[in-house]
DNA sequence: CCTATAATTCTAAAACTATCGAATTATCAA
DNA sequence: TTGATAATTCGATAGTTTTAGAATTATAGG
């Protein structure tokens, strides 16, 4: 039972957001914030029954992408930042060890300005 | 015959990405650099027969991850820097938009340093 | 204890993806 | 033109994922 490789969990993560569905709801949840927000309510800004966004939200949290907490009959549901990083981190990587010119400069293309330490 | 949407296009590629075999090739791509390797050499590397790799190919090409050019009787595989950055902006735009946090510093936790404007 | 509510797990069907041998296409060289 | 080589496309099968209704579990309140 020890912890999966960083590719294995790379893939994981992959699949889990290469789905319409849950691709939405991942980034409905980055956007709710550390509250996160309720199974039901999550399946109703889809448009899905319960029981199939409940599998959804499964595979998320199996990816390591989502949490959830129970607060008595209502399960809360939000974005696992550190989880996302891991992807990013693993993607990033790779390009950056390979190709410098593809990750370089690619907060440039974003509106977010991180602040960092710039050791070039 | 219009463009598809940009998370069309990402879960796509997240699709591509999602998979064992595909994973390693498009590594082991970046890491090759632009000239890339032949058809055949990828499929030996992976251990998988012609046909199986011609369609994982396909799959990653369609995704826009990798190009391909026939020279001869033998056609390179390259990665498609830009496809894959296409990718990375749609994530990193996502996280950090809702969750600075997530994506601030995150270059520190690389070995690669990009040469940035920084400006925060 | 009984009922209602929120969500999950069960089950089965439909849709999709992966695999790989065989057939085909493209190119080259004699 | 023929034969050899590189790769793709075809076709069939096995396996996985998605979906959603029905059954179940968990909790709260009267």
């Amino acid at each position: 039972m020890n912890e999966p490789a960083p590719q294995d969990r790379a893939i994981e993560a992959l699949a889990a957001l290469a789905h319409e569905t849950r691709l939405a709801v991942f980034r409905m949840l980055v956007k709710a914030g550390p509250d996160g927000m309720i199974a039901g309510a999550i399946a109703e800004t889809q448009g899905v029954p319960p029981s199939t966004m409940s599998h959804h939200l499964a595979t998320l949290e199996r990816a390591g992408l989502v949490q959830s907490t129970r607060t008595s009959r209502l399960i809360h549901y939000r974005a696992d930042y550190p989880g996302m990083r891991r992807l990013l981190v693993f993607l990033l990587a790779d390009c950056c060890q390979g190709a410098p010119e593809m990750c370089g400069d690619l907060f440039a293309d974003l509106g977010c300005a991180p602040s960092l330490p710039c050791k070039a």
